[in-house]
DNA sequence: TTTCTTACA
DNA sequence: TGTAAGGA
């Protein structure tokens, strides 16, 4: 499929498509025309992309994982790398600091909306609108 | 019509 | 990220 199928199917914009490909992060073919070609998976590659990237990890760590996030729960790691594992730990940690903010705001929000639904009950039985 | 690259806001 | 230019 061609850029403008893999966004709609993706909800990507074609901008972000072509710049995930500058960082490295997908590679499509070309046709003769020049045009990207992308294959079926990278429909789910991209979805993980976007997983990661509204975790808010960077592009470039991005990049490193992606040879981990082909494989499935049996993950093999032919080189280890010490750097790359530090990154990776430190991503882990602010993601749960993340998760735990999230939370936070989660319980808020519904704090709110149930005050909101009191306030609507309160209406209904002055049979007020 | 769709996509391409480059570049600016 | 959005958008514009100039082609194919």
């Amino acid at each position: 499929m061609r850029i403008g199928e893999l966004s709609k199917r993706t909800g990507v914009p074609t901008r972000m498509l072509r710049y995930y490909e500058e960082q490295g992060l997908i590679t499509p073919r070309r046709l003769d025309n020049g045009y990207r070609e992308y294959d079926e998976y990278l429909i789910d590659r991209v979805h993980k992309i976007r997983g990661l990237l509204d975790a808010g990890i960077p592009t470039r760590i991005i990049g490193d994982m992606l040879p981990c996030l082909n494989q499935g729960p049996e993950i093999v790691v032919t080189d280890p790398d010490p750097a790359l594992r530090e990154m990776l730990v430190a991503q882990r940690d602010k993601m749960t600091e993340r998760i735990a903010f999230l939370e936070q705001n989660r319980e808020a929000l519904t704090r709110y909306i149930e005050a909101m639904d009191i306030a609507g009950e309160v209406l209904h039985t002055r049979g007020a609108r």
